[in-house]
DNA sequence: AGCACGCCGACT
DNA sequence: GTCGGCGTGCTC
């Protein structure tokens, strides 16, 4: 093969601008180290980030063409040569090198972070997905019946073989044979714009004088075109939405592409309802189940520069924007935003990475800022623009505990007899009301009232959580399912097994039986499958067909529900347990979100916490409204310990088949463990779900000062220790789940 | 990640 | 004597 390609000498004069690559580093979706090389055959001319079909192994596979020089290590005679330059749009600077810093940042191969940009280019149609007529025809015969497939092509807009055959009245086979002629060429399809232009200016806008300032000091952000980062703080009702889609508007008059990154893309059919008020259109949606036909429209859509705004999910992030000039992440505390499988990584974070590789700004949008930002905040790396008060008047919601060891539930309920009567009372009004339990099925925990026996799953660490609904108890952290015992499995005693405990289905039987003329909808992620039913869901309760909502996490986020006027948190504590580095923070946000779901009309909205706890510091900062001091009190107890964010974590979770095996590999990595000034290691101990879908888990801790970049040392840890066949070692950068 | 090669058990 | 189990090793 080289043989038969020798360079050609370079001539004066007629060398080409740019003198073909005799070898380039390809990426392949795949986890090996490092791109390979490739040999170009005469008449290609790759370049970086032009996506390329190359052979491997014996397959045909795509990849992306790489930056930086060749690999020389490989020798020529074992280079292949790659078959074709793919015709579409390649894969744009920043992107690649977003995918480098990713791929560097979390200790990923390169090429399972690129997978992520790429998945979708498979699906995209080749050339031939479209006709063209031949000019000038062949000779061949001009039948009736090709004749109408001609005209069908008269005004040089190329149609699909579909398409074709449908408006010129032939089958497919007349295309076809066309084609076969030479009367017809391939030709790429037209792309026609699915997504309209949004009104950059929009005289229905009404903004407080608060608003105006925030919204005009985040236009001059985006104006600036260059990056930086600004952190949104704003209390629920605050009209953060509309603020910052000012900053879209303004976007949109640079000409330049806007992503708003949610965490939860699938409930957020009433964002999508505000957006089209503010901008007449819908903006393209991004998310992992899209129907790949919308998927293939959404992607060529913005990689052509069509979709002028993408609100969208973390996968967002790697849609290949051509000219991207605002990046918002709306409740950016939220955890959703971590990617617990595949690449770890925390799609908050990416997004200001990548802003800075596009020189544009970044909005971290939250009523409960994370103390991660807020220390970015603090440390003058971001800027921060306040909106302290709600909107149109209405009042942040009074905030009050009930104390369930002064005024507890009647036996063997869960709604202690304070929030009873405020629910009847609010119905009565006819407002609406809200129970908080962030618990599914009916009863977390099935215990034999005969010997104590604990029904738990056979794979992970976990009790197996009551369905009643489906007659099963179920394992929420592998799937496991079993239909609910008769018997006792461990003393065999009959109709022994008790539920322990309450979960929203249980909540419901509660209050269908204290308010049975209460219109009750439960809102659970397991009872609303999908965008339709959340969508659903919201517009029987703005209708008011609904008086008792009842609902886990899901309900908490960024839903406006005029007419709700009481939460009652059924158990506040929750959260609390569990020695989670952020359990504290994380119970303050959720619940501080859910209470802003009270009274955003003119009514006032009430809130009420049940708890055993109204003294602890996570209570006291919600009744007293004081969410700054709580959370400057929390940082305050991580400054001295070099906890985040005021140092650097990194948590190594060893699995194996059997809990031997994953102890001695623990043990080994214990021994390797890096050390010095500023560097400690904790473990190896049981991971908190000791074993998880049937594998044995210990977990590993890597705290470091913040000056001190975790990754060049867990690079050097895990090269000095080989893990054998059955064992395996995840990294997980920046955790905030301690699962 | 695929996919083949390779070395040990139950079948036409 | 073959079909096939999944252990191990490579792919520019």
């Amino acid at each position: 093969m080289r043989a038969n390609r020798p360079l050609s000498p370079a001539i004066p004069g007629l060398t080409p601008e740019r003198t073909p690559a005799r070898r380039v580093p390809v990426l392949l979706p795949y986890p090996f180290p490092a791109p390979f090389d490739y040999a170009v055959p005469e008449g290609l001319d790759p370049r970086p980030g032009d996506v390329v079909l190359v052979p491997l192994n014996r397959r045909e596979e795509l990849g992306v063409v790489w930056d930086g020089p060749p690999d020389e290590s490989v020798p020529d005679h074992k280079l292949k040569p790659l078959i074709n330059i793919v015709d579409t749009p390649p894969m744009a600077e920043p992107l690649r090198r977003l995918i480098d810093w990713m791929a560097s940042y979390t200790l990923s191969p390169p090429g399972e972070v690129m997978a992520m940009a790429l998945r979708v280019v498979r699906q995209l149609p080749g050339p031939t997905s479209g006709w063209r007529r031949a000019d000038p025809l062949p000779e061949t015969r001009l039948t009736e019946p090709r004749q109408r497939v001609l005209a069908a092509l008269a005004k040089d807009e190329p149609l699909t073989t579909a398409d074709l055959a449908r408006t010129a009245g032939v089958s497919s086979g007349v295309v076809r044979g066309m084609a076969d002629h030479g009367m017809l060429l391939p030709a790429a399809l037209p792309h026609i714009a699915p997504y309209g232009r949004p009104r950059a200016s929009d005289a229905d806008v009404r903004l407080s004088a608060e608003q105006t300032i925030v919204a005009i000091a985040l236009r001059e952000k985006v104006a600036a075109k260059a990056f930086s980062v600004t952190l949104l703080d704003g209390v629920t009702g605050s009209g953060k939405t509309e603020v910052y889609l000012e900053a879209v508007a303004e976007c949109l008059r640079q000409n330049r592409q806007a992503l708003v990154l949610l965490p939860e893309i699938a409930l957020s059919s009433q964002w999508l309802s505000r957006f089209e008020r503010r901008f007449g259109v819908a903006p393209a949606v991004w998310h992992s189940d899209l129907s790949s036909r919308v998927r293939r429209i959404a992607w060529r859509a913005v990689a052509e520069g069509q979709a002028p705004v993408v609100v969208g999910a973390r996968s967002a992030l790697f849609l290949p924007f051509p000219d991207l000039g605002l990046i918002v992440v709306d409740e950016e505390h939220e955890t959703a935003f971590k990617q617990e499988d595949g690449v770890v990584y925390n799609a908050r974070d990416m997004a200001v990475v990548r802003a800075r590789f596009c020189a544009a700004p970044a909005v971290l949008v939250s009523a409960t800022p994370s103390l991660e930002t807020v220390a970015n905040v603090e440390a003058g790396r971001y800027g921060k623009l306040h909106l302290p008060s709600r909107h149109a008047g209405a009042a942040l919601p009074s905030i009050e505990a009930i104390d369930l060891r002064e005024t507890p539930p009647e036996r063997g309920r869960f709604l202690a007899p304070p929030l009873v009567a405020a629910v009847r009372a609010t119905i009565e009004r006819g407002e609406q009301a809200m129970l908080f339990l962030n618990r599914r099925g009916y009863a977390p925990l099935t215990l034999c009232r005969a010997c104590g026996h604990r029904m738990q799953c056979p794979n992970c660490t976990a009790w197996l959580v009551e369905h009643r609904a489906r007659r099963e108890l179920q394992c929420h952290h592998c799937g496991h399912a079993v239909p609910i015992p008769v018997e006792c499995p461990m003393c065999k005693a009959a109709h022994s097994l008790t539920p322990v405990g309450p979960g929203v289905e249980r909540i419901t039987e509660e209050a269908g039986q204290i308010f049975p003329d209460a219109r009750l909808l439960v809102m659970a992620s397991d009872t609303m499958p999908g965008p339709d039913a959340a969508a659903e869901a919201a517009r029987a309760i703005e209708a008011r067909e609904v008086d008792l909502i009842i609902g886990t996490q899901i309900v908490a986020k960024g839903w406006h529900f005029p007419h709700l006027t009481l939460v009652g948190v059924v158990d506040a504590d929750l959260g609390l347990a569990g020695g989670d580095l952020r359990a504290s923070e994380r119970t303050v946000q959720l619940l501080h979100q859910v209470a802003g779901r009270a009274g955003r009309a003119e009514a006032p909205g009430r809130v009420l916490l049940q708890t055993f706890s109204p003294e602890h510091p996570v209570m006291q900062a919600l009744l007293q409204g004081d969410l700054a001091a709580f959370m400057a009190s929390e940082a305050e107890q991580r400054r001295p310990g070099h906890w985040p964010p005021y140092g650097r974590l990194a948590a190594l979770i060893v699995s194996a088949g059997t809990a031997a095996s994953a102890d001695a590999l623990a043990q080994r990595l214990g021994d390797a463990a890096p050390f010095g000034e500023g560097i400690q290691v904790l473990g190896p101990a049981p991971a908190p779900m000791s074993i998880l879908r049937g594998r044995h888990r210990r977990r590993l801790l890597l705290k470091t000062r913040r000056d001190i970049a975790v990754q060049p040392l867990l690079r050097a840890w895990l090269a000095g220790v080989k893990v054998p066949r059955d064992g395996r070692v995840d990294v997980d950068v920046d955790p905030v789940s301690f699962l």
